[in-house]
DNA sequence: TGTACATCAGTGAACGCGCGTTCACTGATGTAC
DNA sequence: TGTACATCAGTGAACGCGCGTTCACTGATGTAC
């Protein structure tokens, strides 16, 4: 049954993009390699011919994850001039719709406290993708001083961060709105 | 062997005191039952007669460290005139000391991203603890108006509990460190 | 270009282990008389 | 106050289950001639 060199390395970006999503929406413990496999439509046994362990999957997982993020403030930065770029990738970051779709959004606010916990190579991976994440911003955040553009732009991202995972832990939809809102308000006021 | 009630009581807030630590510093997920009552010093098979599931010990295991931290909050914001209760507040809550110890630290910070899946008991409980430290926050914040120094507030805590969420995931301590000094720079200018 | 063979992606059973939860039992505590 | 008994905190074995990982096997692919 072996496969053609094609189709493995299409099987192989399968099981990392189920992961991916199921890590966010599940959780990294919470989430089996048989589950992830057979959402992935393979059996459990043919996972380590790919990966030598789950916890490579999870950093290969949080890579794609945080791609996807920054892609998306890229995008946001280049159709947008000048500071509106900030503030549309605040109003995309902070907003309900990425509050409610945890398994497609930022592995930063989805797994935070369960990334604090994962191997080095893992936090690596997740502080490059908040590097990226930084220097986009700053880019945008309109300050003349280079250091003063990080500076706020790491303070931003920090709020934006928390204020989705507190989002998804309030359990009231309105209340868990306004914190986004506030959060938005004084994001766009910097 | 049944024990008297004070015995009983006491048992049982060791339990969740022990959980409540276990949960910070080793997640939700990953800290067992069992180990958590061979810590407490009894065998794993008790636990049902204080507990009705694993879901209770770990809304109530939130609700003693929310509990410890709102108490610090106000602790902090009794012993400082004015606005210094607040840079006090944040000196405390974003600092690499807070960072290295998780399992007596913020259970917002320790474990966000897993209380974000827990259930309504749990986030209740942790909203209800945000809440608390957004109000002592607001008092001290320094503001004319109720609205802005409670939005303020909001804006502060969504900054700092993602602050030391990051500073867990970035692996070199002073690229770490160096997060958290932004972010208390940022919180003291408000 | 055609054939023989090594490679290896994927299968499915099995490994040891720990999970959350249940239960029969023990014996000190607390209560009713 | 002293005695008889019900209560129930804690023990330790057992429940079914899923975990991450290993392994012998299958058979199509890719390679060497």
């Amino acid at each position: 049954m072996k496969k053609s060199k094609i189709e493995t390395a299409e099987t192989r970006r399968r099981i990392v993009e189920v992961a991916a999503r199921n890590f966010r929406r599940n959780g990294i413990h919470a989430t089996g390699v048989s589950e992830v496999m057979s959402e992935a439509g393979l059996t459990h046994g043919g996972f380590y011919r790919h990966f030598e362990s789950k916890d490579q999957l999870v950093a290969e997982a949080c890579e794609v994850g945080l791609t996807a993020v920054v892609e998306s403030f890229e995008d946001a930065a280049s159709q947008h001039a000048g500071k509106e770029g900030f503030r549309v990738i605040v109003e995309n970051y902070v907003s309900t719709t990425h509050r409610d779709n945890a398994e497609g959004g930022c592995p930063l606010a989805g797994m935070g406290s369960e990334l604090a916990r994962a191997d080095e190579m893992t936090r690596e991976t997740a502080t490059q993708g908040f590097n990226d994440m930084v220097e986009i911003v700053a880019k945008r955040i309109g300050r003349r001083q280079p250091d003063a553009a990080h500076s706020e732009a790491v303070f931003a991202l920090a709020a934006m961060i928390g204020a989705v995972t507190m989002s998804r832990i309030i359990v009231d939809p309105d209340a868990s709105a306004s914190v986004l809102q506030i959060i938005r308000q004084h994001l766009d006021a910097i």
